[in-house]
DNA sequence: CGGAACCTAACGATCGTTCGGTTTTTTATG
DNA sequence: CATAAAAAACCGAACGATCGTTAGGTTCCG
């Protein structure tokens, strides 16, 4: 199986494409299978053949979009891999800013997830989000608070507020179509978040008077 | 008008509070005229009497969130009025936590828009976000600059980033039904999260070495 | 009496899904 | 390699249900 397989396949990845597109646009019932079929040039009856039913299809989405987000290839994972938390701070913005980029439409369909499905599909991203940042950068936290490189606040708290903050903020720019909404650049704001999770609102006494 | 209209009143209440529910919950398109009169106790021939379209009981909706988030009376904007940031950061946590909690189907028919409407309601929230904030506190941080309280971060963003940070944390815990999803309590979680906006990550002179 | 509130029934369109059948491709056999 | 049988891919029409909205009428109330 693999030349004889190659049109059907094609097929299929455009039905999903096509149905991405529409259910990240529109919500899963306000899309019809008529018009998944017709916009991936297939007949109703054939998408029946590839797929049970609609849902199967939304699943699939869904299921397509965790096997891209835990892509060990992909550069935020190379990044967690590393855990060089804090010093990649600026590193990990970008990493984070790609794959909202890359994944707009898949991030919205978590939304009609959430709407039409009670949440169902995102719980499992979030719901061991402790455990797996823990085992990503526990032990190094350990080694750094003996360096004595940490300060009083926690670094897994730390790393977890900056990466959902990061993801969160690149969501609404680029997926809710609010650009700007800080009143600047993505990358100014990168900058000042970037400022804000390292040095805090307090001065500090070796603060410059004003910091240009 | 007073006393005579208000049966109709109190029905068509009932009508934005089913419809709410039903939207936020299973998605506009996905939610029916007849399903709103029936739980409604209303026949549909009176839902088009007191409303033109599905459309416009759905955009009463977003102008009722938008009353709401607005009403000066509401904790969180006296909180605003006050300008006490960063000094009020716990009871800013406190009144963001009571917004979401009292307004979470609102807040999932944000998303609803962003889907089926293409955030045609939601962008007017966010577009002027950082103006509001420079008019609530843009002279209080200059003042503070003066004073020497002020770090090396700007503070109108650190509000900012306080601000929506904990309304989407809340959002997550309590719309997106994944509670303790920074495995921790949210008091405990807050807490976290207003020492980083302070201390930041770096360590200080003035730090104790563990802090417990 | 007049208008607002309210009702049921119906219209035309569209929905998810199924059905019966044809075409294309794969596989097995001589 | 030719070819028949089996399997997979594919199609448009149709089914039963439901959709947003309207029509035409009755009831309520000042």
């Amino acid at each position: 199986m693999g030349r004889q397989a190659e049109k059907s396949e094609a097929s299929i990845a455009s039905v999903l494409d096509v149905a991405l597109e529409l259910f990240s646009s529109q919500g899963f019932r306000a899309t019809s299978m008529r018009e998944i079929a017709a916009k991936s040039g297939l007949s109703v009856g054939n998408l029946y053949h590839h797929f049970p039913n609609k849902e199967a299809i939304f699943r699939q989405l869904i299921e397509r979009y965790w096997e891209r987000l835990l892509d060990p290839d992909l550069r935020l994972n190379r990044l967690f891999a590393e855990a060089r938390f804090p010093d990649d701070l600026p590193e990990m913005a970008a990493a984070i800013e790609e794959v909202v980029e890359a994944n707009t439409p898949y991030i919205l369909l978590i939304y009609v997830d959430v709407i039409e499905f009670g949440g169902e599909h995102i719980r499992a991203f979030y719901d061991n989000m402790s455990e797996r940042f823990e085992a990503a950068y526990g032990e190094r936290f350990r080694r750094l608070r003996e360096e004595g490189r940490i300060g009083d606040v926690d670094p897994l708290v730390a790393v977890m507020v900056a990466s959902r903050w990061f993801f969160y903020f690149f969501t609404v720019e680029k997926c809710f179509g609010v650009p700007m909404h800080f009143g600047m650049s993505p990358r100014q704001a990168v900058d000042e978040f970037i400022r804000l999770i390292r040095r805090g609102l307090e001065p500090r006494p070796d603060d410059a008077t004003g910091a240009v």
